[in-house]
DNA sequence: CGGAGCTTTGACCATTATCAAGCGACGTGG
DNA sequence: CCACGTCGCTTGATAATGGTCAAAGCTCCG
């Protein structure tokens, strides 16, 4: 999928190329020309839970996130969104989240009623959208399996790891990290403190380098093993 | 859906009675000229991670786990599976976690093969397929919250409450709970001793009452005020 | 230079896990 | 029909992981 080429590459010079799924035709092509394209800021809502889910959205650039809130402060974040993701389409009637952008973005917004009629009688497409929710069912199913069973350390390697493997990555030598401790805190269910410290704890075994707008892996064959990833 | 009729019924007298969706003409009913139906012991295998996904199965009877287990033994529960279900639906080339039977099972067993291939030229039967992936999604997510920011007493009153929501219910008096503590603190990221302790204490503040084969639920007001759910 | 917003660190605490043992129900075989 | 063994549940004592509270450092900006 994005392992591109069997020869070097240079960076990715357009955001086309570090998408996933690159087929000449692609059933969601009927999309674009319905979408406009908007930019949203820092911390701003894309969309809230309980909206009707009446558009999708393409990231072009930046950084999302998908978070549900309760009352008392407490906040999980269910996934991160990076260029190339489409957010709000697996919502069904409603959203089932708030998606918020992490830095500044560039998205195109695509109304969702297009994608429903079609699918109504446009197999592949009906196909493509399944496919994705499968995909999207595959990322939940293993956060499940982290979240419930992983300690600390374990979710903290498995998270850089999964930063190191995005399609969506720029940087070679560090992996970046648009988003702040609290957000990696609510994304793995530990406080800010226990993520931290144990990024802290990795550096100081050699394993990571911590820099301001990211971490170096020095040492990705220890993160595997820290990781449960192997271990199921 | 499960909400049957408005007067009271008896007992359902044949499975098909509590099984949700009876539109009368389904887009899987295609799958039934495929199908076998087996019997499966309490404890053994349905299939497991890593099989190549050449069956899905529907549940006619009994309780099914989807489990994924790692080397040191720790388990994670995903999701447990009730009549009318349909197993290894939601995987692609291979299966993605060990499915067993939690008591004695009937199963109707189809090849996927011929699901697949119709959803390639059957639109509805694609968007069939992608709103129970949708569904499964949104339970997923559900769990993602429960096990990243719910304490003990909040997941364990949540899932008391959605036993007590299942279609599948026969009982009316009593949550019935086929499967054992170990089972539920390894769907809800506890120690089965956990689990113990705080079912004990729901029952001490005349919440619950702990029966043999299942749990009576006194106070649904006070389990839902415990159970998150209404606070996002 | 000063302030805002993050991150890091420290001290202490709480929840939950672990280890160990006892209990009760059920099924089997004498 | 009873004794015994197994399996699952419960309880207690103790430990550990991670959370909370508080404060101090950095950066980045204006």
């Amino acid at each position: 999928m994005h392992a591109t080429a069997g020869k070097v590459m240079s960076l990715p010079s357009t955001l086309d190329d570090i998408q996933p799924l690159r087929p000449t035709s692609d059933a969601l092509d009927i999309l674009e020309p319905f979408g406009c394209t908007i930019t949203i800021r820092r911390t701003h809502e894309i969309y809230k839970q309980h909206d009707p889910a009446r558009f999708c959205w393409k990231i072009l650039s930046g950084c999302a996130r998908k978070v549900t809130s309760m009352e008392d402060g407490r906040r999980q974040i269910k996934e991160f969104g990076w260029p190339g993701d489409l957010l709000g389409i697996h919502d069904y009637e409603t959203h089932f989240h708030d998606a918020q952008a992490v830095t500044d973005m560039t998205l195109r917004r695509y109304p969702r009623q297009v994608l429903e009629a079609n699918a109504q009688i446009n197999a592949a497409l009906a196909l493509r959208l399944r496919m994705m929710t499968l995909s999207e069912l595959g990322i939940a199913k293993r956060q499940i399996v982290l979240l419930g069973r992983a300690t600390a350390v374990e979710r903290i390697a498995s998270f850089l790891l999964e930063m190191d493997r995005l399609p969506a990555r720029t940087n070679r030598k560090m992996v970046e990290l648009p988003m702040n401790r609290t957000d990696i805190a609510d994304h793995l269910g530990l406080s800010i403190e226990t993520v931290c410290r144990n990024l802290v704890g990795l550096q100081r075994e050699g394993i990571v380098l911590i820099l301001r707008t990211g971490i170096e892996l020095l040492d990705r064959r220890a993160l595997c093993d820290l990781a449960c990833e192997a271990r199921y």
